[in-house]
DNA sequence: TATTAATACGACTTATTAAGTCCGTGAGTT
DNA sequence: AACTCACGGACTTAATAAGTCGTATTAATA
């Protein structure tokens, strides 16, 4: 319960190590480094390539670099990069009112949507250069 | 991933309603009321009698009220009082280090534990009367 | 004092999500 | 051509959350 997932974890890991070693590396480098299974890392990081947080390098010299610098990275970015959505604090605000039996009188929803956007900015302020 | 749990949800709906009925209430009432399964509600209101924020009364005419009013519940305490402890947002901060291979190198933790902070101040100052 | 309607609480089952694995494909370098 | 990397879907396993059940206890009241 309110936890980031392993994956945004490694993922966060893993953009950390590159900011710091400046220069091609490969997930399985990094899978050893920090004793990270390597085929989750795998498609973390291809997640991450997907959306251009970082380059890829196909063939036998290949591996990824940042795309840019650590400090224009936002924790939210990488999420939402990894996770596809911004997850909701309650699940009304992550999948909608669809499947809520209460929303006509349902108390709890707007406070609790202060606290996300609070959530939110949050990680939107937190840059991955900032993981120190 | 990153959601309050059901019972916390529910717990927090109970507050509120028993907040503006002001009169005892029994658990089958909310449960009916909104839709919410009776066994596990029943649960969340005994773990919240447990820790004093309601006050219980057994037998035929029984049934729960707050203990106080409900700004000074914060939804810090209902957490609390539900999940047993604070939840961390990552596996270290929430269990600690012990089955953390990568301590030594972890280049996360520390900021991460500044989003924990923010977080947690947010959930201590949000009171349960606020939820409207 | 028997009945009834409420809480109390542990054990259990089911459902959902997260974590991890496997395997084949495609790409680029040497 | 061979090697080593990324790519990506399908699958399995593990962990956690959600929900259910059974039984005991408590207190009002007829």
């Amino acid at each position: 319960m309110f936890k980031l997932s392993k994956k945004v974890e490694y993922g966060l890991i893993a953009l950390r190590h590159m900011a710091l070693v400046d220069t091609i590396t490969t997930a399985k480098e990094i899978a050893t480094h920090y004793q990270i299974p390597f085929d989750l890392l795998a498609k973390v990081m291809q997640k991450l390539a997907k959306t251009k947080i970082i380059i890829s390098h196909q063939g036998i010299r290949g591996g990824y670099k940042l795309a840019g610098s650590a400090n224009n990275i936002s924790v939210m970015s990488v999420i939402q990069a990894i996770e596809g959505h911004i997850p909701g604090i309650v699940q009304c605000i992550d999948e909608g009112l669809e499947n809520c039996s209460i929303h006509q009188n349902c108390t709890i929803r707007d406070p609790l949507h202060k606290v996300q956007k609070n959530l939110e900015s949050t990680f939107i302020n937190l840059k991955v250069s900032e993981i120190v």
